[in-house]
DNA sequence: GTCTGAACTTAGCAATATGTGG
DNA sequence: CCACATATTGCTAAGTTCAGAC
């Protein structure tokens, strides 16, 4: 980790060297006292050199190590339920190293523990052959609660938190419950109410400081009564989940502003913004406006209408595939922008632009090209009227319409990917957007689902692709 | 009510695999 | 066929929800 941002911060170096000298001799505890004199290039130019061989290895050795790869998928990847044969989502168990919180996390740097078969706890059926631990060792416990879907758990030793093995997205159970979730927002459609909130509540000093909707505190708003031409806007500001920074200004009714207000009244930044409020409270009202209504279900109902709606305005019936196929992810990052999926801008996206811009002005110039040749040839069959030129000016007619098409091609990428700079579509296409609707845009404007979804994803999807029809609505 | 823990979903980053143009 | 760019997959942390103890 010795190139990582992370071996810069004291908290990480304090729990590291910590954590580190427990695990020492009493020996070299005497002598290893400072992390600041420890040399530890020696192992990571070992690492680095294993990469780089790793790298260099022949078609051959690849190939084999694959197939290695393939032999142990095959014999851990999968298990029966119900009589089915399915894949199993996490089968390897997470390997010891130092625990990478996200933002500013007070435990980052610890020591993650080695997993022993006698951390380990088996789930499954009384009747099944159940996996034999390695030799000479056992499991912590093998239990048989059909209450439950996963199939292995452990307790991690960084938060005390249950870990577990559970099945692939493309198994049944996944793809029913995913099915559900879908089906509940849905039932959200028949309310008008606009509510865009999630709550959670953490143990202060265990976790980074992160908000939701109910642990909202009075630092993280302000209240404008005009802003920017708006009434009654109000200002937001804080770190999310993943210690994601939300920023947005959002203009509110009058009663929402002014209950607000109140709410702000007399209390430091740092107390809590709704004081009387908390996730068992809201939840216990929810479920009381709708069965099986719960916080989350607002983010799924708000992700996938939007998409509906966005794919209803920015679809064109004349336009060609990859036009259309920019209008799916355009109305994917209008989702994406509305739920803060956000991402690192990637390491090489300046170069990568760069490049690309190079390319279209190549094409460009090629086009000009084939079209002053396109012109000589047609100067020259309007002269000599054989069917030789003739063809050789519908040849060269073909030859720009073929650029043209790879110009815009280019030009269509360039956008799509200048927009796409900060935003990640992934975790909306895989977790909010109800795939029926992508699949009815598909069969209606007849792009192939194999444009929208990758295999993983059509296999997450295939209950989705299974039913829905180009007239689904959400 | 309040707190805690178990179970399950959602999240972004990094490594790896695949595709493509020179 | 190689180098590079892009797409996919793997990984695991960080959320939400709900039930049950106190």
């Amino acid at each position: 980790m010795l190139d990582h941002e992370y071996t810069t911060k004291d908290i990480f170096r304090k729990n590291f060297f910590k954590d580190w000298r427990k695990e020492m001799t009493a020996e070299e505890k005497a002598t290893i006292t400072d992390l600041k004199k420890c040399n530890f290039t020696e192992m990571s130019e070992y690492f680095k050199a294993q990469s780089e061989a790793r790298k260099a290895m022949s078609k051959e050795e690849k190939q084999k190590i694959k197939e290695e790869n393939e032999r142990l998928l095959q014999k851990y990847g999968y298990c029966i339920m119900d009589n089915h044969k399915e894949r199993i989502a996490n089968f390897r168990i997470e390997p010891p190293g130092l625990f990478r919180g996200r933002g500013d996390h007070p435990k980052m740097g610890m020591l993650k523990r080695r997993i022993r078969p006698e951390d380990i706890i088996i789930n499954c059926s009384k009747d099944s052959k159940c996996p034999e631990p390695p030799p000479g060792t056992k499991w912590k416990e093998v239990r048989h609660d059909n209450k439950v879907t996963w199939l292995v758990s452990w307790t991690e030793n960084i938060q005390g938190s249950i870990k577990y093995i559970m099945l692939n997205p493309s198994s049944r159970i996944k793809g029913e419950k995913d099915w559900q979730k879908y089906e509940t927002a849905r039932r959200l459609k028949k309310f008008s109410i606009k509510f865009n909130a999630f709550c959670s509540s953490k143990e202060e000093g265990e976790t980074a400081d992160t908000v939701g909707c109910c642990s909202l505190r009075v630092e993280h708003i302000n209240l404008y009564p005009e802003n920017e031409g708006q009434e009654y806007v109000v200002e937001f500001d804080f770190l999310g989940k993943d210690s994601i920074r939300y920023y947005n200004k959002v203009p509110v009714e009058k009663r929402v502003f002014k209950n607000l207000q109140l709410f702000m009244e007399n209390k430091e930044p740092d107390d809590d913004l709704f004081d009387r409020l908390n996730t068992s409270i809201l939840n216990k009202h929810l479920q009381e406006l709708m069965d099986g209504l719960t916080a989350k279900v607002f983010r799924t109902y708000n992700a996938s209408i939007t998409l509906q709606q966005q794919l209803k305005e920015l679809t064109t019936a004349d336009e060609n595939i990859p036009a259309k196929i920019l209008s799916y992810n355009r109305a994917n990052r209008a989702v994406a922008i509305l739920c803060n999926h956000q991402r690192a801008p990637p390491k090489t996206f300046e170069k990568s632009m760069q490049n690309l811009q190079a390319k279209i002005d190549a094409k460009k110039d090629q086009l000009s090209d084939a079209k002053r040749e396109l012109k000589s040839a047609k100067a020259d069959a309007k002269v000599r009227k054989d069917e030789k030129t003739k063809k050789a000016v519908e040849n060269k007619r073909k030859a720009v319409q073929r650029i043209e098409e790879q110009l815009m091609k280019l030009e269509v990428q360039a956008t799509d990917r200048e927009e796409n700079k900060q935003i990640a579509l992934g975790t909306s296409k895989l977790n909010y957007l109800d795939p029926r609707i992508s699949v009815a845009w598909c069969k209606k404007w007849g792009i192939p689902v194999e444009k929208i979804y990758n295999k993983t994803q059509r296999e997450k999807f295939a209950w989705a692709i299974d039913m829905a029809d180009e007239d689904y609505e959400f």
